[in-house]
DNA sequence: TCCTTTGCAGATAACGGTTATCAAGAAATA
DNA sequence: TATTTCTTGATAACCGTTATCTGCAAAGGA
């Protein structure tokens, strides 16, 4: 079933967000593990203030400035995806915290992560034509989803 | 010869913006000529401020803000690829007003556009897939150019 | 040519998500 | 328990961009 793979996939990222903390011998407060079980249980690519929001609802007193700690802390570690957008906003992928492609509905935000082909041939392409020494790519596809395609 | 190529192209890419501007009825300035020659002219993808030093070698009381409203002219009338980045900052390219890949060099933030396969394929896969409709897309490759690479 | 209308240039204030800063509190260490 | 180090929460600062406003200049009509 669809839902279980991700469930584990959920609960193996969150394990792994947990012992490269406890590896580097950050402390793991509350508010710390509210927000990484928030970034490996979402799908949706979260802004800073949907987690903001939803952490405050266990423990009401948190500050923005203690999300966007954890999350630089996460970004150090490797173990969360930053998209970062022109308009100074950002998006957040704790689940697949490696660059991969994105499909942006330009309507509603919605994020998604499509199962494509993927893009190394292109990176390999790339450093062979350019002499670049490729070190991450960004691949976004932009457009109208599917429910927005409907509601005009 | 690859310079002269390119002079054609720069030429050719000025004339186009220009009888774009005049289609429109768009009043054609000293200093919109000036902004326009520039973007014809780079291959360098400058930032907004490259572009404001060099139309004030020739028209010194040129305003930043004349130069920003140029641009979101130019973006108007699709004759202008913005590259925007999360930091807030812009590049453009004039010479080839559409998505294609770039190679962006992470310590020199030199951009360069390589000639590479299309991603047309990889935009229809992701049609099929996700059901988006796909208008537009971004695609960045960060890494050390050449240059770079050699002085550590 | 004069007058009216419209568009553009230049200057500057406002914007907003992020980052920096700092005092107070909590956890580790001894 | 005392001391050190880390973390939280609150708030100021940041900075390229955007919005706003005033004066000027180019079109267009009579
Ligand atoms: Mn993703
Ligand atoms: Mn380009
Ligand atoms: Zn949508
Ligand atoms: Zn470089």
């Amino acid at each position: 079933m669809k839902n279980q793979e991700r469930s584990l996939r959920h609960e193996s990222r969150l394990n792994q967000m947990l012992s490269r903390v406890r590896d580097r011998h950050f402390r793991l407060t509350p508010q710390r593990m509210a927000i990484l079980q928030i970034l490996a249980n979402s799908e949706e690519h979260p802004t800073v203030e949907d987690i903001y929001q939803q952490v405050k609802t266990r423990f009401p007193t948190t500050s923005l400035a203690t999300v966007y700690k954890t999350i630089a802390l996460l970004k150090e570690l490797d173990e969360v995806l930053e998209l970062g957008f022109p308009d100074g906003s950002n998006r957040y992928d704790g689940n697949r915290p490696y660059p991969h492609p994105h499909a942006i509905c330009t309507k509603c935000k919605k994020i998604m992560d499509p199962e494509i082909s993927s893009v190394d041939e292109l990176s390999e392409e790339m450093r062979q034509k350019t002499g670049y020494t490729i070190s991450f790519h960004r691949l976004d596809f932009f457009g109208l989803c599917p429910e927005c395609q409907d509601k005009p």
